[in-house]
DNA sequence: TATTGTTATACTCTATAACTATA
DNA sequence: TATAGTTATAGAGTATAACAATA
């Protein structure tokens, strides 16, 4: 008789948290996509609109991504309007990015399209499960120190 | 007074969700590659593992993936002598695909890594939240008829 | 020289389309 | 003509490395 591995892979809870991120993560991709939007964009705005970096460089390392990165989704936003670069006068190699009106309004119906994501998932759950699951991610997430999407 | 949209994305479900899925995801990315082996490499070694699927183009229905991958993701295997294909003689067209013991013994130690992430992630939940997760992530996938990773 | 932002280039992952062999 | 598998090509997304301006 062959080895019997019956402690299913797809059964694991790694297996169906990433999954189910993945999964989620393209769902939101796609309600985004009207916007013209990806999720590293609102991720930025985000940022911004947390006040937490300024300098294109401080925003890659919140962001942990590579700082070219920073400069095509700034240069998108920036020609939707949704954002501007402003030369720090006190050191003219930064650039200090910040949200227009236009920017705030964006982020906050991306805000409104995570809502109506979750919505969704918590339509699958008990009140109690959607309670735990909310819970338990926002542990996991303080704990791997989750500031911004990567 | 300006604005304030204090729904944070960051803080919505479905950001955590996704974050946390992308997170894992990469560790165990990160966990397999001792072997030289790709998540969707276990995904098809499951697949087989499972018997649900034998044809080529019934793994790619299976795995939500191209045709064309299921061919690299195969050689691959193949080369490592984890599994063999085997023209079908009704068919001379269609490949069998099935593991060989090689192939049985690496996909019980891909499911051993994920467990061990498993273990990782239960380390920084009570119990009682950790049940409640593994449940809510449960209903979750069957909701969204997760079979195979995509 | 060191640092900020930018541009040029390359790499990974995956899909689509063209092709081969069987049916 | 249609289908299973394969090969060739292309695109998205992102990183690394080279470069320009400023310190």
């Amino acid at each position: 008789m062959p080895n019997m591995n019956d402690a299913k892979w797809t059964e694991t809870l790694s297996f169906r948290l990433s999954t189910l991120g993945v999964l989620v993560a393209d769902q939101y991709a796609e309600a985004l996509a009207v916007h013209d939007l990806k999720p590293k964009h609102v991720g930025l705005l985000e940022v911004l609109g947390s006040g937490l970096a300024g300098s294109q460089l401080e925003i890659a390392k919140l962001m942990r991504v590579a700082p070219s990165l920073v400069v095509s989704l700034a240069d998108h936003l920036e020609s939707m309007g949704a954002i501007e670069r402003l030369r720090d006068p006190a050191d003219r190699r930064r650039q200090i990015l910040s949200l227009t009106s236009e920017g705030r309004d964006l982020l906050a119906e991306c805000t409104a399209k995570a809502l109506v994501l979750d919505a969704k998932v918590a339509a699958e759950l008990t009140s109690s499960q959607h309670a735990a699951l909310s819970e338990a991610l926002g542990r996991l997430a303080a704990s791997y120190g989750l500031p911004v999407r990567k």
